[in-house]
DNA sequence: GGTTGAAGATTCAAATATGAACGGTTTCGA
DNA sequence: TCGAAACCGTTCATATTTGAATCTTCAACC
């Protein structure tokens, strides 16, 4: 019968090619935009943008990671390039000594200001403009669906 | 009106979010996999896939490149591990001296072939088995038309 | 109260990636 | 047939990533 480590029908290879060809392009493109507009790698813009979704701009270098996506140690190289340039500020956690509070500054809002708009772009054009309206929610439902699954392991 | 560095509409902010994470925990999942079956990383992977994928199972080394869309120095960088691990050759090309073949050995097939399954299992898990048909299908067409329209660029 | 183990973050060395610059071919028009 | 321009691949210096080891603090348990 169909073992699991059989090759995939075509519709299926079409799929996953597909999904990962658009994955690597979108990635160069968004990669080229931050560069171009703000000086940004997209991990650094990632940072920025989970501190800026947070409550108090601020997140423990852990939870950060979490939310990023990225280890521990990854993290902890791009927060301190980014406080370099001022965009976050490491801050002592009181209430708990061993972690550390990594918080968005103003500088840090600017720059995700400044890169926004094209950032925004680039997804509209490479992604959302291509995709009926129907095929927007259905990859939001059929991806969430993906991504939630592994999450929890 | 609408303008193109708004603010994307939470239905299509929610698409792009998926399609993110989807990205990186199943990158996250396939590295893990193929380092443990096989001590390769998913680069190597895709180079040795591209590979066997091309008549005669080689390319020149800008082909592969574009195949695998990787940048020429980091093609040059992945394609010296391998042949040192024996997975591929480089050989001259006589008809355009400028130009090098890259081959994949019977090693590198080997390679390919003990680690595959695992490969297999690990995209059916993580992202077939988790669409429904029409899912897989509607995916393929909608990433294979944003592939398709940033490759022409 | 002291001890053990977990959690949080960083450090370090090694591996990998980036992008500009280079040297050797080929192409093609003047 | 010559020379400029394009193409191919590598090299090099620098930047980033990886994963194991380490250090500090906290939690739980006795």
């Amino acid at each position: 019968m169909n073992d699991p480590g059989d090759p995939l029908e075509p519709h299926e290879l079409r799929a996953w090619m597909a999904f990962l060809a658009a994955g690597h392009l979108i990635d160069y493109e968004i990669e080229r935009q931050l560069k171009r507009d703000g000086g940004l790698s997209h991990p650094e813009f990632e940072v920025l943008v989970g501190l800026s979704l947070a409550e108090g701009n601020r997140l423990r270098m852990s939870d950060l990671a979490r939310v990023v996506m990225v280890s521990k140690s990854r993290l902890t190289y791009q927060v301190t390039q980014l406080e370099r340039d001022g965009f976050v500020k490491r801050t002592e956690n009181e209430s708990d000594r061993r972690s550390v509070w990594a918080e968005l500054t103003e500088e840090g809002a600017a720059a995700l200001a400044r890169v926004r708009p094209g950032h925004r772009r680039v997804v509209r054009e490479a992604l959302i403009e291509v995709l009926a309206p129907e095929e927007i929610d259905l990859l939001g439902d059929a991806l969430g669906r993906v991504a939630e699954r592994l999450r929890q392991r």
